[in-house]
DNA sequence: TTCAGATTTAGACACTTGTATAAGCAATAG
DNA sequence: CTATTGCTTATACAAGTGTCTAAATCTGAA
């Protein structure tokens, strides 16, 4: 990503960012990602190529930043409640609100792309790597007796595993069903 | 991939697609997979582009017939073993083979590729496949009380995350400690 | 050895990509 | 109000992509 999303953009950044990712999200409901090119974005948009790569590096780029601006529904209030062992289920039940919000552009996602299509793992694995840094620093794995880095992969693999399972692959299940099976996967009980 | 590998390859064939995956396979360990282009594996292969695109699609087509020609040194003699709950430790044993044979590859592999990025990606995600069609079939998962699907994904998942963190994160680990990690993540005796 | 059917190849096509430059415009600090 | 700074944009470039044609070449079964 080119564009600093740390500093607070001004608001013709605002309408940029804005303009490109509501029509990225739109295309994506619409046709497959290889269809997609920058070029189509820009049409759409009415922005100039160049201004696209001033912002983003390429048309993964931005669609890593569909993920980012759908993800903030749940950064909000990251501070509360970390250092808890009890976090883990608490970011599965945010993400789980987050997919089930967001059921319809999934499923269109999954009309057009391959499951396991870069598109949908890029999909996949930004959620991946948001559990993981959350859970690396927040969970006591001491019981466990295996490395922490492994361990945090692990959880929030299987966290995403049982969110694939539901939302995307489509085996509904309600909030206490998913629990039972995030239980039984990561055997909960030997370090909550 | 456009070329039926089901079919047995005449001469000619087999040397077109030796050359394009040794040649893929070099340049792996020499340059990032994005300044890999078809053009360049043509010219240093000495085979139009037209007859790249008469086997593969695209480059990333290629790279997946590479893992392909690495996997086949542990396939060979599939039917062995099979239908037994032994199965997940022996395909482990293998991968885990498998993998140490071509540490060299990897490790020049993780010099140019990030480790998030699509082509360790795309590595990962074919042998995560590999062994989730045999777990699929072969594991009797009626003790844990979970649809068959999300148990085979779960194990197939976890047996490659034991591998990653051994050989792409590489924390050296001999296979008595890998099954040990295997075991606690997996908690295999539930259902071995 | 021959020959029909399959593969390979040269070349061209329309299109995308990422970068670079310089001109234009807008917002802010003095 | 204006000078400066920084973002936007028009345009061009070298390179890559995937597809298509028709001619050349190979191959395997008779």
């Amino acid at each position: 990503m080119k564009y600093d999303l740390t500093k607070k953009p001004t608001r013709g950044a605002q309408r940029t960012l804005a303009s490109f990712s509501t029509t990225m999200i739109n295309l994506l409901s619409k046709e497959p990602f290889e269809k997609i090119s920058v070029n189509k974005i820009c049409n759409i948009s009415n922005f100039p190529r160049a201004t696209f790569y001033n912002y983003f590096d390429d048309k993964f780029d931005l669609v890593d930043y569909c993920w980012y601006v759908i993800a903030q529904e749940i950064e909000v209030d990251k501070v509360t409640e970390l250092k808890s062992n009890k976090t883990l289920i608490i970011y599965f039940d945010r993400l789980y609100d987050v997919f089930k919000d967001n059921q319809p552009l999934l499923d269109n996602i999954l009309l057009y792309n391959d499951f396991s299509g870069q598109l949908v793992n890029s999909f996949v694995n930004y959620f991946k790597n948001t559990v993981q840094e959350i859970l690396e620093q927040s969970i006591d794995y001491s019981k466990t007796g295996l490395p922490v880095e492994l361990m945090a992969d692990h959880c929030s693999e299987t966290v995403i595993l049982v969110l694939k399972w539901i939302f995307l692959k489509r085996h509904d299940a309600d909030k206490k069903l998913a629990h039972e099976y995030l239980e039984k996967l990561l055997n909960l009980d030997q370090f909550i």
